[in-house]
DNA sequence: AGATTTTGACAACGGTCAATTTCAAAATGG
DNA sequence: CCATTTTGAAATTGACCGTTGTCAAAATCT
């Protein structure tokens, strides 16, 4: 790292069979995806330290040391690298999370408290994302607003479902599972925020078990509605 | 508004002892603070519609019919009106607020119930203040940013004295009501984000009975907790 | 009416940044 | 060892914005 640009790869793989001309081993293909890949890196670093508006393209071809000739290679804007630091942010995410859903027992409790606790430690694990998927999503541009907004709307889709297969007529008495659903997420981020802001101080079991706490409450609430609708004879006594 | 520059007030007060000279009926101080107010105004129209970032000085000034003159006479950069625009927004919810709070029952549901109609009317009122204080807020610097978690770690705390009030026992057991403050102000920041994002089309009662259907089960639930603590010896049979 | 202040429109300066181009040095394959 | 490609750094161009300054016209007071 320090004694000079390192530009060949540890193990000069030879990577046969591809177009363009090989370099330091690798052919042009895969130097370009490398580049481009270390842009994302950088984006994701530079972006979640300051916030999208004040980076530079400067500042992320420094970061990922390289220069703006090899930023547009790749890129042909900088919301084009943002969006695309979020795709792979949250693909990231995505993939950790079916993992730990998969390697859970299939009650709704515990699934959600595997997903949330994958969550937590995916943002503890590098704070950049979250300052990239909770705050700059929402204000790079319109594009990014929506692509974002659809991220949380799937979520919250997702967990809608859930609900209505478990109570499957609570929603005709005035409830919404989607708006429900959006607040979940909503108070699963707002306090993910605060944590990262408070550069994950409280203890993860600590944050999961308050976090956890809205959830259970909600389907608590929730089954004890749905048990008054199936029995509507008996009186309302606690 | 169509005629030509209508600069003399409607009615020409005097509003005399004042320093400065008198024009158009009023003096110097008075017709700054007007140009003052006026910015802002044009301010949170600008900021709303396409976000901070997205503003420029001559688009403030534009919407507000002054020239940049007057923009640096009352505001040393854009982040200062921003601040101001902030702060002006707030106090009109925290005024509105305590007034729909004083005029209510003080049971803890009616109140909270209170306080989400109102913040929900007060965005649905004008949807650039939610941008401005949801969104925009977060994103426009780091002095803002503190700004901004502070009025919500507020809010949170209300909530936690609230809670802490009626549950004595519950933080012993490793729940922590300033995280669950902040999850409840998370899960009502973003519902009503979502319907301003569309334009409000469910109606106020429905996202009202929905967001309030959180805050009933967390109380519920805290209160069936409590419960446990106290009685200790009963079997858990629901 | 005349002096004076205020106002509004616009020019101008300096700075920053995105995006493209240029050029020479370094690395590579044959 | 030499031709070729790749690479890195810097120069260039063009646009936009914040900020200050200028100046004539309008409004006001005495």
């Amino acid at each position: 790292m320090t004694v000079s640009k390192n530009r060949v790869n540890p193990e000069p793989t030879p990577t046969p069979g591809s177009p363009g001309r090989r370099y330091g081993g690798v052919d042009s293909d895969e130097r370009q995806r490398q580049r481009r890949q270390r842009l994302i890196e950088a984006g994701l670093a530079v972006f979640g330290e300051h916030g999208y508006h004040q980076a530079t393209v400067r500042d992320v071809c420094k970061q990922a040391q390289l220069t703006s000739r090899y930023f547009y290679e790749s890129f042909g804007s900088m919301e084009a690298l943002f969006r695309a630091v979020y795709q792979d942010t949250n693909r990231r995410l995505m993939q950790a999370t079916i993992m730990s859903l998969a390697a859970c027992q299939p009650d709704p409790e515990k699934l959600a408290e595997a997903a949330l606790r994958t969550f937590l430690e995916f943002i503890r694990d590098d704070p950049h994302r979250a300052r990239v998927v909770l705050i700059d999503a929402l204000n790079v541009g319109e594009t990014m607003n929506v692509l974002a907004d659809k991220a949380s709307q799937d979520f919250a889709h997702l967990i809608a479902g859930f609900m209505r297969q478990m109570f499957p007529h609570l929603e005709d008495v005035g409830l919404d599972f989607q708006i429900l659903g959006n607040g979940l997420v909503g108070a699963n981020t707002r306090i993910a925020t605060q944590w990262v802001a408070e550069r994950c101080k409280t203890p993860l079991e600590d944050v999961l078990r308050n976090v956890l706490m809205l959830f259970k409450a909600s389907i608590a609430y929730a089954r004890e509605q749905e048990a008054a609708l199936a029995q509507p004879r008996r009186a309302s006594a606690a």
